[in-house]
DNA sequence: AGCTACATGCTAATAATTTAGCAGTAAGCT
DNA sequence: AGCTTACTGCTAAATTATTAGCATGTAGCT
């Protein structure tokens, strides 16, 4: 296997992959409209077709455009992610990562956020068991 | 500005820096040892330079060799990790994120582990009236 | 002291990524 | 209909990333 390899995207390619997941689905435009430095239209095209060559997104016609959509869907994509980052800064514990999280953002957690994850703790303690 | 530029890391580069941050610290050979299709030592070492040349890592010497630090340190790392995915993935809401993570993990999650989420919980609430 | 094993620094070649430009086609408007 | 605008496909060039090799230095051992 040639290229990037099995083990993960380029630059650009990654950045391009992450606002398609960010906005569900995006337009060349939109892509460039989101992307950090960005390129020239053709430039963002032309990674566009490689992403598709290489099987992460679809594209599908809208109208005269294309739409580009992920092709491993979000929630799949989000929870490998997440083991990613578990495992390289919480040393595969979870839970310090779930700690870090409420930490980054205890100020802006509502009422109704808390009282769904305690939902989930409490879930998770009778499944435990 | 020229290079990686400002966004980000090539894909060799952040596979290094992952192996980094995963071990706290690590020599050439650390680094080849946890990468994925292993290059040549001389390469591993060839991308730690150029990781120290843009600043993202540090080497201190350890008798004959040396060890390889990251600069930014692991806790405002992962804040960062986190920050992008919770972004990318979970529409900017850390508690869909959260609520994720524990579903990643509700097996294998103590019920220590589960009392310290707890008690993260009440903090927060008390803390947001 | 001499040998071996394991480091490093540096350089040059190769491979991959990233980019822009040109030509063509369909939609929408006046 | 003719014009403008916004797309696409493709290709070729420039820039970056990635790699291996060679020369050299140092610690540790016999």
């Amino acid at each position: 296997m040639t290229g990037t390899g099995g083990a993960g995207l380029s630059r650009r390619e990654r950045q391009i992959m992450d606002v398609i997941y960010r906005l569900g689905s995006a337009t060349a435009q939109d892509v460039r409209d989101n992307l950090p430095d960005p390129p020239s239209y053709s430039a963002v095209r032309a990674l566009l077709r490689v992403l598709e060559e290489k099987g992460h997104a679809v594209h599908r016609a809208d109208g005269p455009r294309y739409v580009f959509l992920p092709t491993v869907p979000r929630e799949q994509a989000r929870e490998t992610a997440l083991r990613q980052i578990v495992r390289t800064f919480f040393d595969g514990s979870s839970p310090e990562a779930v700690a870090a999280l409420l930490d980054l953002s205890s100020d802006d957690l509502s009422d109704d956020e808390l009282d769904r994850l305690q939902t989930l703790i409490d879930r998770a303690r009778k499944e435990g068991r």
